[in-house]
DNA sequence: ACATGTGAACTGCTTCACAGCG
DNA sequence: CGCTGTGAAGCAGTTCACATGT
């Protein structure tokens, strides 16, 4: 669960050099069991009687996350979604770099954005394995992804992150992860739709 | 599930006017049993023996998801990922109408998007209830999105699309979804990490 | 005394298996 | 005969409760 690492980063400014596990339940909308079995799935971190310190607790999630090396992202289509994914520096910010653009439209392609060059889709492949491109963004439209999909993990990618509202298929050796706002302002549309602020809630977020 | 509306969507195109639940597993990647359950949540929509009517499941879903109406939008903070929400036609298409945006900056305020004046902050809970807005797409730097999504709750609205990098309370009487990009790249490192291609894989979509 | 780490009970969801209807 | 709808079994993940260590 990632959302630890972000919780213990907002709460490093200000508060002590530990943290208990009821505290980050409270901040993350869960249990202090849940925090501790989450936790200890990948090793005791915490002092008994004390909590855990912010700092090694950090490092630990670091590691075990695989935040502690750089990895290196392609982004396949420079339209809208695209172009403002390159400018996020919050990808930057935690070892996300993002070393090659491809798009298919000609007149797209050698313009340069963010320190950029945009390259033509036919050569993705190439450029995939020169760059040796660990995860693929595709930001195309709904219906070039699967295509563009089937060439990444053929160029050998093994982790794809979708941002294109199409449902697609991936060996079982490749890990995928979908990104459809779509999907989630239907989510917030059905819980208007069975009366949220009635009696009952929904919340939900992704984790790790 | 709203997966299931889109997969009919693409279904509709050249198969028949049927389905089976075997069909719609293999779409979306689970099982027979699984998708009957989950229809069968809401009633029975299919045919014994032949499966369910592409058209009669998709106007069920549409009503049960809220998609037989018009939602009213309002997007905060018109930065590079708000204004790629603006010109992303998909969400007009499934019903969601973007009817007011608002950003801190005052040399954005003012200026025309997509066909939408942006208007400031300090306008945004008197915008909201004029506008009637039923949905919040908070867009904000990761400092601002708190203080936003407070003022947005009190100004009544119930439900709150969150795009910035940062946890958000809310009451429970609130529908919160929170897409962060980062948590969904972190979660591809840790797969890589632990070693996709291994042997597990790992594939996870967020669903209705 | 305080807070972790963990076995035990529990809850909800997924898979199985089959009766029933077209 | 095929496929749905659903009770029953099985499983994973969450909550409870407490023993253990500082």
């Amino acid at each position: 669960m990632s959302l630890y690492l972000r919780l213990l980063g907002e709460a490093s400014n200000g508060a002590g050099a530990t943290v208990s596990s009821g505290e980050l339940a409270r901040w993350g909308g869960t249990t202090s069991a849940q925090v501790r079995k989450d936790l200890s799935h990948f090793g005791s971190f915490g002092k008994r009687g004390l909590g855990y310190s912010v700092a090694e607790l950090r490092d630990a999630l670091q590691g075990i996350l695989g935040l502690d090396r750089r990895w290196r992202v392609a982004l396949i289509g420079a339209g809208r979604i695209g172009t403002a994914l390159m400018s996020y520096h919050a990808f930057r910010e935690r070892g996300f770099e993002i070393r090659a653009v491809f798009d298919a439209d000609p007149a797209k392609l050698g313009t340069v954005r963010q320190g950029l060059k945009v390259r033509g889709v036919e050569k993705l492949e190439e450029g995939l394995r020169r760059d040796q491109i660990d995860i693929a963004i595709i930001a195309t439209p709904a219906g070039a992804a699967r295509e563009v999909a089937g060439r990444v993990v053929k160029a050998g990618v093994r982790a794809i992150l979708n941002f294109a509202p199409v449902s697609i298929e991936v060996p079982v050796d490749v890990a995928l992860r979908s990104v459809d706002m779509t999907v989630e302002l239907e989510g917030l549309a059905f819980a208007l739709n069975q009366g949220v602020g009635k009696k009952q809630a929904l919340s939900v977020t992704s984790g790790s």
